[in-house]
DNA sequence: AGTGAACTCGAACACTGTACGAGACCCCCG
DNA sequence: CGGGGGTCTCGTACAGTGTTCGAGTTCACT
């Protein structure tokens, strides 16, 4: 499962993104930025994050592999370019309207859905800096939020970033399995038999495995999303009342 | 930054994992798996992800590149064998002695430390299966722990999750940051500049970024995730109250 | 008509993981 | 002593990858 590999380029390069790099003039030719970006994203949705090669979306575009370094200078501001556009997806109602738990729950719930929509961005989360515009917009969205609840200083980040982990980190692992999972078809016996055997030394591991639900992952997660994050909201709200 | 390209090979695999195959006869020869994995975990601590290709593992083992196909039936499964490797420098401590509270937070503390020991495993941790026996190990005890807690049932596996997945979420992009700093000297003031101009748009982002305690994001980096860490395990003890 | 900028793209480079098959070693059995 | 036959090594080859380079094309404007 989980057929992945990773590289990290060593090349000494400085700390730069597409946001803050002056971007080129725009000219507006056949070709654009946006399309390109689309087309990325559509082909990201399609294809995973493996399933994007410079040269199958040049393809893509009916052109030629390299031709799309001229409007974006690497693979990797590409991918930033395109990770902003999922930022974009998600929404923060109005703390002032629903109050700042309702606000943060839905936001939490909106990750959630959003990520696992588009599954390659689990493997961007964290990894790529998050500064373009929609990014930008959310975490400003969310500042707010916490700022209305009564956070101030320092602490309206930290609140920020604690639910944010939360969120990613409970939502990563579950786009790995169900990939892991969807590639083929998904048969519960087989999997709890696999899985059993790798935790034969520790009873107590077996007893969960053996455990109700585990035949309806789905449903499991859902819950256990649900648990964690009334559980994170509570604990925030408790720094609220010190 | 963050120059970094993933790919995930499509290859319609069966679910499978080292753990789960039926392991080759051990027969002990010059070379074994252990010093190949061992030797793998090295490079990749000094190298990162990217720095680990086949051929130059083989090169460091005085050993042809594909020799090691011998001993590792993929890429994918010596990352999984370094991967596991990993989770045996994490301590649980005995929540019978300390109460489960403390032993939560000591065992949060190490996860941070250890995969920050080893920035390459937050590219694996959510994506490769968790089965080694190592991962087992710390699994079990964590059940233990949340078990001594008074949690029961699938509560056990949620506040597993919950506290699992806050650290990590927390712990990844502190590493992506880390890197992608590391690479050449850090520059508070210049960085500041390059992530204001991202923020341009958002005047409540921007008071962040001047905010004090931006140019020590180690200390600060510190105190968010005891904060967070704070609000998630009172928001699990909140749970053990009802 | 000429100039220079905007843009396209084929060829090449240096990598990657890994399948395959030929060969080397060595132990054991006849 | 003469072979198998398993264990193990590894050179070669293949199909990819991102990206550089430089030559070529198109086109608007002087």
């Amino acid at each position: 499962m989980c057929e992945c590999l990773y590289s990290w380029r060593m090349t000494g390069k400085q700390f730069t993104s597409v946001w803050i790099r002056e971007p080129r003039k725009a000219t507006s030719p056949g070709r654009s930025r946006e399309e390109i970006v689309r087309a990325a994203v559509e082909m990201l949705d399609g294809e995973g994050l493996g399933g994007l090669s410079m040269r199958k979306l040049g393809a893509r575009l009916s052109a030629g592999a390299t031709s799309l370094y001229w409007y974006v200078a690497n693979k990797d501001e590409l991918l930033e370019l395109a990770y902003d556009e999922v930022w974009a997806e998600m929404t923060v109602p109005d703390p002032d309207r629903v109050g700042w738990r309702d606000s943060a729950s839905a936001l939490a719930y909106s990750m959630r859905r959003v990520v696992l929509r588009h599954p390659w961005s689990a493997d961007l989360i964290g990894r790529l800096p998050a500064l373009g515009p929609h990014a930008m917009g959310v975490a400003d969205r969310m500042r707010k939020m916490f700022r209305a609840a009564g956070f101030t200083g320092v602490d309206i980040d930290f609140a920020n970033a604690t639910l944010t982990a939360y969120v990613f980190g409970m939502t990563i692992p579950e786009i790995a399995w169900n990939t892991a999972m969807g590639d083929q078809g998904y048969d519960a016996g087989e999997m709890r038999a696999a899985v059993a055997k790798a935790a034969a030394d520790h009873p107590d591991m077996l007893e969960r495995i053996n455990m109700a639900g585990y035949d309806d992952p789905q449903a499991m997660r859902e819950m256990c999303f649900d648990f964690g994050l009334v559980s994170v909201l509570d604990g925030l709200e408790r720094r609220l009342a010190t």
